[in-house]
RNA sequence: GCCCUCAUCGUCCAGCGGCCCAGGACGCCGGCCUUUCAAGCCGGAAACACGGGUUCGAAUCCCGUUGGGGGCACCA
């Protein structure tokens, strides 16, 4: 980060003056030069629809209002006539330029915090806020949010990218690429918020704080004893005077930011619609520690008025945090974003997604053999529709039609059976040779050894029958285990259901006596001989293909006989069926 | 405890006051096809949480109840 931005943005603090609401709005004419005029940004609101898409609010000079329209729609806000009564009239259509205002291009961001694997929530909240800014042919800037340097690890860092790059995310600024903002790192950024913080201090906006945990324990349990809010109010601040006496003795206060109360703050979540806290339930909370390194709310606010981010798309559990980004965006003069809070994921029980209800890291799917693909177009459609009823969505129709406004409030399942179905669907939509190159190295991996080169070529033949069969790729290696090199493992219940019939032995050795002649050895000439021998014992395919399916892949299940077979080669196929003749037998 | 939020089949989504005794998808059940298993095709069971309003009319609007989710740190 360029520290001299913090110094343009850092001028003198002009006295506090009294709107209680926002009392840290002086700020605005000392941080920064004021954008853009209010109302400008704000004609974006020229759609109508399911919801408002607020390119920008005009922060402190107009209340939200039109998703109050929108909600009762006998309000007077109706719609302007003429336009098609198409149920899924998006909202979004509209593109990124306001009509009256100067050019302004979406800026969204994913901000992640290197503390875990980016999980599947994580990816869906990175999605859509990529759907989105392609969508209006915006910015995806890429941040990590790495303030906790206690549990932010390399390994995490290195894990995001990776996720983000196998589901085919791509990132126009941030970590890794750079971009006009520095470094993309919050651990870069220190001094910065160090200086915001500073200068909201000066302004009136935040204070120094005398409390001891001591005394914030003794507020919380009265105030959950009398029924109230646990919020810190201030009633502990330091002057200016022993705050100082504090920083000199060694011992420097944290910095908390001054909540106005009584006050509120409104804003318009572009999927939720209008939301109001009272501050009375908002706490005072620190933005910087004592040590001087800066809170999440802090750093992130920061940086999201730093890079113009135009529209903040993150998960519902920051929702409740949302008036203290609003209060600290206000303070530094900037202009508020749009919010948009998605909804949680959970697991199969309703409960939130955990370790518990199995993987929850992209990286483990990934792992599993789930296709990148598969994996977006899921998590795409996992709380927002495209508008008809496919459920496969191809990437630029996504791209095309995707709609913030449009995205469920309901918290979603996270339902694995249907991200197989899925995976199923594109894993059989690919190219024969692209699945047997995405899966030869996948099976030697499972084996541990390279294949023979016979191995390799038989388990090429069959692959293409193996993929209309599998979920996963991880489903291939089973599946082609009884071409490999060695002695043939059976399965027992296999063996036990299908060779106790009275059958089995007429059908082996018959297929036995069919093939060893055949001159040459194709799947038609198997299917004519292995029929023929059916034929000539009447026996039905059922019963009599089962024993051979069994002897030669040690499984009642296995792809389409002939081709097993032609793919195995004559001498081990006779080899097996002799085996498994001498094994009834005996 | 306090605050925010959500509420249509088991699950995800459609539904934006009459087109809905509610539509699609996954899953489930049955059938067809068939050399097993898949795939595919056909069919089936399956939901507007509850109670009050508003309205000629409500799954759709309002209020409440209940239930779910989230948040309330010098974590992010």
């Amino acid at each position: 980060m360029d520290p001299r931005q913090g110094v343009r943005h850092l001028l003198p603090a002009r006295p506090r003056h009294r709107d209680r609401d926002r009392p840290a709005r002086a700020a605005h004419h000392l941080l920064g030069e004021r954008r853009t005029p209010p109302g400008r940004l704000d004609r974006g609101h020229g759609v109508r629809g399911r919801r408002d898409l607020r390119l920008h609010h005009p922060g402190d000079d107009a209340p939200p209002r039109r998703r109050g329209a929108h909600r009762h729609p006998g309000g007077g806000g109706s719609d302007p006539p003429g336009r098609p009564g198409r149920s899924r009239d998006r909202t979004d259509r509209e593109p990124a330029q306001p009509g009256g205002g100067g050019v302004m291009t979406v800026r969204v961001r994913f901000a992640p915090s290197p503390t875990g694997y980016l999980h599947v929530g994580g990816g869906r909240t990175a999605l859509y806020n990529w759907l989105f800014a392609r969508h209006h042919g915006g910015v995806f800037v890429l941040r990590s949010d790495d303030t906790d340097t206690e549990r932010n690890t390399p390994e995490f860092q290195a894990d995001i990218l990776d996720s983000l790059n196998w589901l085919g995310m791509d990132w126009d600024e941030g970590i890794e690429i750079g971009g006009p903002h520095g470094s993309y790192r919050q651990s870069h950024r220190f001094d910065r918020y160090r200086a915001v913080a500073e200068a909201m201090v000066a302004a009136g906006a935040a204070y120094y704080d005398g409390a001891t945990p001591e005394q914030l324990e003794a507020l919380r349990v009265a105030a959950e004893a009398a029924g109230e809010s646990p919020v810190y109010d201030g009633r502990h601040r330091l002057s200016a005077a022993e705050a100082a006496a504090r920083v000199a003795a060694g011992d420097p206060p944290p910095v908390r930011l001054a909540v106005p109360r009584p006050g509120e703050t409104r804003f318009v979540d572009v999927v939720r619609g209008e939301i109001t806290f009272n501050h009375d339930n908002v706490d005072d909370f620190v933005m910087l520690r004592s040590d001087g390194s800066p809170t999440y709310h802090l750093a992130s606010t920061v940086d999201d008025v730093d890079y113009g981010i135009t529209h903040v798309i993150r998960g519902e559990d920051i929702l409740p945090s949302t008036p203290k980004h609003i209060l600290i965006t206000d303070a530094m003069g900037g202009p508020r974003p749009a919010y948009a809070h998605l909804s949680l994921l959970n697991g199969p029980d309703g409960k939130k997604l955990s370790k518990r209800h199995g993987d929850t890291a992209l990286r483990a799917y990934r792992d599993a053999g789930i296709l990148p693909m598969a994996m977006l177009n899921f998590l795409a459609i996992l709380g927002w529709s495209p508008g008809d009823d496919e459920e496969i969505v191809p990437l630029a129709t996504m791209i095309e039609r995707f709609d913030l406004g449009a995205v469920s409030r309901n918290p979603a399942v996270f339902d694995v059976a249907k991200l197989e179905w899925m995976n199923g669907h594109y894993l059989r939509a690919m190219a024969p040779e692209v699945f047997a190159e995405a899966t030869l190295p996948l099976v030697e991996h499972d084996l541990g050894r390279p294949l023979t080169p016979g191995e390799h070529a038989a388990i090429a033949a069959v692959a293409p029958l193996v993929q209309e069969r599998a979920k996963r790729l991880t489903d291939v290696t089973p599946q082609v285990r009884f071409l490999l090199e060695g002695d043939l493992e059976y399965e027992a219940a296999s063996w036990d259901k299908v060779m106790a019939t009275a059958e089995a032995r007429v059908a082996l050795e018959g297929a036995a006596a069919a093939l060893a002649p055949l001159a040459s050895w194709t799947v038609a000439a198997i299917e004519e001989a292995l029929r023929g021998m059916l034929a000539a014992y009447g026996l039905t395919a059922g019963k009599g293909l089962q024993p051979i399916r069994v002897a030669v892949t040690g499984s009642a299940v296995s792809p389409p006989l002939f081709e097993s077979l032609a793919a195995l080669g004559r001498a081990r196929t006779l080899d097996r069926i002799a085996a498994a003749t001498v094994r009834i037998g005996g």
